[in-house]
Order: structure tokens, then C-alpha cells, then sequence
RNA sequence: UGCCCCGUGGUGUAAUUGGCAACACGUCUGACUCUGGAUCAGAAGACUCCAGGUUCGAGCCCUGGCGGGGCAGCCA
């Protein structure tokens, strides 16, 4: 991420309301006139888009104030958490350009504090080991409109709770027997403060601590702790959690201790996807995708696969705004964040996706090797040679025996230029017996080569094309949107997998691309020139087969305009 | 039905804190172009949820509605 930005820039850039925020507490010196954020996952699943908008948001902060920034693992539940993900949680945080620097932490780490800090409680009569099931606890806590009842085991003395916690730690209870609570008020009309829980009892091996322990401790009493313990000032969530802040300013409030600022924002939401982990997780699991990094998917390690750049998904979250008010943003402009970037630094080549078959007639049994420009946005990219010969490829939908209206391309008797080649113009067309166009016979004009400046000719169309006798081989992958309508989970009727898209992976087993590619490396990026933006698959591809996806298309006037 | 939060072009944000509603994406024109890309020029699109009130003046403040979201896990 970029450095920290000077203060007049900070100035006049438009401040979301946490920023506003923010300033007033260094106006005040609330906090010393210090920031620290910190981003603080579960690990129970890879790290989507949303996730890397808090990322950036959290990790900006810190840049903008010359704070400080950490990552904190919330593993806080055993049953639900796994190594894979926090290793997967670690590369995803870093490739955003996250800096924690060496400030990654667990909050399982805490747990001893933690559980000293409820013995606190315990002692001055603000926390107690209630008996009550599960069920009961329901039924005791009450509704909506109706406030709730005390549990018989609310005033016990804090000696029995004392040695009943104790008790709970060492492993003499089973799951669900005991809890421990917070004593505040059954009445609340916020049923978060209607005695939370503040301990369950799970005999579970937790991916860190193994069988150390068999309490845990909910979020509501551990996230305030974990906040209080490492600093932070400013500790934002989303927006679900504001009604918990009253547990969150509780808690810090009878202990007594370092009292960080929460603040909730809305999460981001981008149409035609999911962004639940839990739905996220089915789809992996039940394998609609191949996997978290499946490059349809919408978390980070998909669209690193995918070719996205850490600079168009910040340049993403930046656009996408802060603010309290539920929002779904945009798919397209995900796509220009990508293009935007690529479009400055990908190299230009020419591939040939559904190939053509094209016999230049006139053209003699040699090789020329034609000038390319690497890059137009970037001339210090350079320029390469390649191959043209008397047979070539071109795209099929470059070719049309009946055009429509407008239409700029070959056809029969048409001209169109070769990008970086020649004028042709097709003669012939070959179909074979089910009347499908197989081969087009075209001549060349010599006189057109393109540098030379010898051509008065003008066409309304280039084309690409690749040199039959040098192509290059690949398997390429066309995505397409996961599903098919705009919010797949807010229907009330059908299952977020009804709206699956089908056509959502076009696999093109052998496509041809010019042979600069031969040597490309897993995770470069090209433009396929008017087919859009590729990047070598880092998971498929091997020393002997190049595996391309598609990163976003190019933006098409044409096809727009055509449909 | 209790409590909390939120309503500004299609989408997402802004409005110097009470002063002509701006920016980005998207959409649509046109120019240019050896990528139907990029670039450039332009356009359309908003009774700022509604109704009252305060004020010379309200997107902003007040009151009341309406609409959307969240909360009754021993998940986070």
C-alpha cells in the first residue's frame, strides 16, 4: 500500500464519518493523539471482498494517523476454526498490503487474562455459573416485547461460583451443563444485556491451545478484552454489532481497564454473489466451485487467481465508501478497478480463443517476423517481434458470411486488417458438409504492411490473429458471474443455489496465442488484445500445459450494441 | 409488538457543518484510433422517503409519519 500520505493531503481528501470521528478524538487527545486499528478475523474461512474492504479500511487508518495496525486471529471457537484458514488469512492480509509488521496475535493468547478477568467479575458480584440448559435459558430470557426472567442460580454467593467456574475450567462438567454469565439486567429492552454468556463449556482441541481448555469465552466478553489488551483505539466492526456496544463499554467499564472506542460501519456487499462465509463454505464443500480460490468465487484468494491486483481491489473498497447504510455495490465496478490497473500495465499479446483457419493465398512459404508494441500506455515497455506466415488463426467472430448492419470485420469479398500485418480480403469460404465454415481462403496486399506507410488503403476493421505454425497451445478459462440473478440470497422462496449460473466456466481445451507466451509464468498478466485481460493460473498450469483465466473482459461497444 | 441503526440520480459516496445538490461507476451521444480497447469532448439521469415546524434560507436542525435493516446462539 502506499505510504503514508502527507497531512494536506489528508486534508482534503473526503473523509468518511469514522475519519471525522477520529479527528475529533485527536483534537481531544482521547486516546494520546494515537491511532491503532486492528483487523480481527475468525479463522473459519478464507478472506472475501468484504473482508479486504476492513482490511484496507482498518490498515488505511493506521497509514493516515501514523498508527499502527495489527492482526489479530479471533479463535475464540475450536469447533469451527482451522490452521488452513489462518495461514490462508496471513497471505491474503499481506498480499492486500496490510502491514502488522511482526503484530499478529490470537486472542486465544488471552485466555488467561480472560478467565483471571471473569474471576474479577465473579468476586464483585457481576458474574455467575448458572445451572440452566440451553433451552431453559431461552425461555428465561424472554422476548422481543416481553422482558425476561432471573435464573434461580442468579444469586448464588460468589464462593459457589468461584469454586463452580473453577469446576468448569478443570473439565468436571459436560458441554451445556454450566455457563457462565454476566449479571445485568433481565429487563433490558436490548436482550443483549439480558445476562450474556459470557463462558461456554466446549470439549473440543482447539487448533492453538489443544486441550489446554474447556471454557471459552464468548465474543461479547472476549472482544472488548482483546481490543483493551493489545491498545487499539479505534475498534470498528460492522454494523450488526452496534447493538452489542453496550456489552462492549460494560464489560471494559467494571474492569476498569483501557476503554477502546467501538464504531460500526456498514459491510460491503457486491451483487451477483454470496458473501456469507457459511454459504461461501457450501459451495466449496459441496463443490459447485473447485475449491476457496475457485476464480468465480468472491474472496481474495480467488481474485488474486484470477488476476485482480491488490491495487484494483483497494482502488475497489476505496470507491465502493464507508458509511452506515446498507449498500451493494456495483459488479461493474469491481471491473473497472481491474481494467483501470491492467490496462496500464498488462502487456498486450494476441491469442486466438475459438480458432479459424485462414490461408493466405498469395502469400509466399516464408516467415516475417512484424514489430508489435508491447504496450501502448506504456512505452517503455517495448516492443517484440512476431511470426506471420502464409496460414494463421483467427477468431471465429471475426468472421460472418451474413454480417448485420455495422458490423466490421471479414466477410465474403471484405477487407480487414492483420493486427501489425496486413490488409487481406477473403476470397473464399470453405464449409464442410454440415455447412459450417471450416477455412477461409483470403489474399494479402503487400504493399500493406503495417509500419511502412505505403498504404493508402483504409478498412474499418483489425483483427488479431496468431501464425498457424508457431501457435502456441493453451487451455483457457472464460468466467462468467456465479449467478445468474443480482442478490441470489434475498430471494424468500428459492435457495441462493437456484440461481446458479450454468454457464458460468467456459473451458476452451486448446487455444492458440502468439509464441512470446511459450515461457509465461504462473500469475503473469497480459491483455489478450480485444479478448480482454488473462493471467497464467497459478494452480493448473504446469511445465507443460499453460492454464490462462480470463480476468475481466474488454470493455465491447460492439457486443453491447449487437445484443 | 420492544430496543437500536439507516433513508441523497440506476449504483456507491460528497456537500466547507444552515447558503445554487457535487464526484465516481454505469448508461447514451460524438471525436479519435492498426485493439469496436484506451483517450478526449459532451448528454441524460435527483421534487435529497413523506408531512409539518424553526429560519431570510433546510439534504443538513426539531416533531410526527412511512420505508429498509439488525437483535430473542452456549456463533462471530
Amino acid at each position: 500500500m502506499e505510504e503514508k500520505k502527507n497531512s494536506e493531503e489528508l486534508q482534503n481528501k473526503p473523509k468518511n464519518f469514522i475519519y471525522e470521528i477520529i479527528d475529533g478524538d485527536m483534537e481531544t487527545g482521547k486516546f494520546g493523539n494515537k491511532v491503532h486499528t486492528r483487523f480481527p478475523p475468525e479463522p473459519n474461512g478464507y478472506l472475501h471482498i468484504g473482508h479486504a474492504a476492513s482490511i484496507c479500511l482498518n490498515y488505511g487508518i493506521a497509514r493516515d494517523y501514523n498508527g499502527k495496525f495489527n492482526l489479530r486471529f479471533d479463535d475464540t471457537n475450536p469447533e469451527k476454526e482451522e490452521v488452513e484458514y489462518v495461514e490462508s488469512i496471513i497471505e491474503d492480509v499481506k498480499w492486500l498490503g496490510g502491514n502488522f509488521e511482526d503484530r499478529i496475535f490470537y486472542a486465544s493468547d488471552y485466555f488467561d487474562k480472560m478467565y483471571n478477568w471473569a474471576v474479577e467479575l465473579i468476586k464483585n458480584g457481576k458474574a455467575y455459573v448458572d445451572d440452566l440448559s440451553a433451552d431453559e435459558i431461552r425461555a428465561y430470557r424472554g422476548t422481543l416485547t416481553e422482558p425476561g426472567k432471573e435464573s434461580p442460580s442468579r444469586n448464588r454467593p460468589a464462593e459457589e461460583n468461584l469454586s463452580l467456574f473453577e469446576k468448569m475450567k478443570n473439565g468436571e462438567f459436560k458441554n451445556g451443563e454450566k455457563v457462565l454469565r454476566a449479571k445485568i439486567d433481565m429487563t433490558s429492552p436490548n436482550l443483549n444485556l439480558r445476562d450474556p454468556i459470557m463462558y461456554r463449556i466446549v470439549h473440543a482441541e482447539h487448533h492453538r491451545q489443544g486441550n489446554k481448555w474447556c471454557i471459552y469465552p464468548t465474543y461479547d466478553w472476549a472482544h472488548g478484552l482483546e481490543d483493551s489488551i493489545e491498545g487499539i483505539t479505534h475498534s470498528i466492526c460492522t454494523l450488526e454489532f452496534e447493538n452489542h456496544r453496550p456489552l462492549y463499554d460494560w464489560f471494559l467499564n467494571e474492569l476498569g481497564v483501557y476503554h477502546p472506542q467501538q464504531i460500526e460501519f456498514a459491510r460491503i456487499n457486491l451483487n451477483y454473489t454470496v458473501m456469507s462465509k457459511r454459504k461461501l463454505l457450501k459451495l466449496v464443500q459441496e463443490k459447485y466451485v473447485d475449491g476457496w480460490d475457485d476464480p468465480r468465487m468472491p474472496t481474495v484468494s480467488a481474485l488474486r487467481r484470477r488476476g485482480y491486483t491488490p491495487e484494483a481491489i483497494r482502488n475497489f473498497t476505496d470507491n465502493s465508501g464507508i458509511a452506515k447504510r446498507d449498500k451493494v455495490s456495483e459488479y461493474a465496478l469491481l471491473e473497472f478497478s481491474i481494467r483501470e490497473d491492467l490496462n496500464k500495465h498488462a502487456n498486450r499479446v494476441m491469442a486466438v480463443l475459438h480458432p479459424l483457419k485462414v490461408v493466405i493465398t498469395n502469400y509466399p512459404g516464408t516467415v516475417e517476423e512484424l514489430d508489435a508494441v508491447n504496450n501502448p500506455e506504456d512505452p517503455s515497455a517495448g516492443t517484440r517481434k512476431i511470426p506471420f506466415s502464409k496460414e494463421i488463426f483467427v477468431e471465429q467472430s471475426d468472421f460472418m458470411e451474413n454480417p448485420p448492419k455495422g458490423y466490421h470485420r471479414l466477410v465474403p469479398g471484405g477487407e480487414v486488417r492483420l493486427r501489425y500485418a496486413y490488409i487481406i480480403k477473403c476470397e473464399e469460404v470453405i464449409k464442410n458438409e454440415n455447412g459450417e465454415v471450416t477455412e477461409l481462403r483470403c489474399s494479402y496486399d503487400a504493399e500493406t504492411r503495417s509500419g511502412t506507410g505505403t498504404s493508402n488503403k483504409k478498412v474499418k476493421g483489425t483483427i488479431h490473429w496468431v501464425s498457424a505454425a508457431h501457435a502456441v497451445e493453451a487451455e483457457v478459462r472464460l468466467y462468467d458471474r456465479l449467478f445468474t440473478a443480482e442478490s441470489p440470497d434475498s430471494d424468500k422462496e428459492k435457495d441462493f443455489l437456484e440461481f446458479i449460473n450454468p454457464n458460468s466456466l467456459e473451458l476452451i481445451p486448446k487455444a492458440y496465442l502468439e509464441p512470446s507466451l511459450k515461457n509465461a509464468k504462473p500469475g503473469e498478466r497480459f491483455q489478450f488484445e480485444r479478448n480482454g485481460y488473462f493471467c497464467v493460473d497459478t494452480k493448473y498450469t504446469t511445465k507443460d500445459k499453460l492454464v490462462f483465466n480470463r480476468t475481466v473482459t474488454l470493455k465491447d461497444s460492439w457486443g453491447k450494441k449487437a445484443n
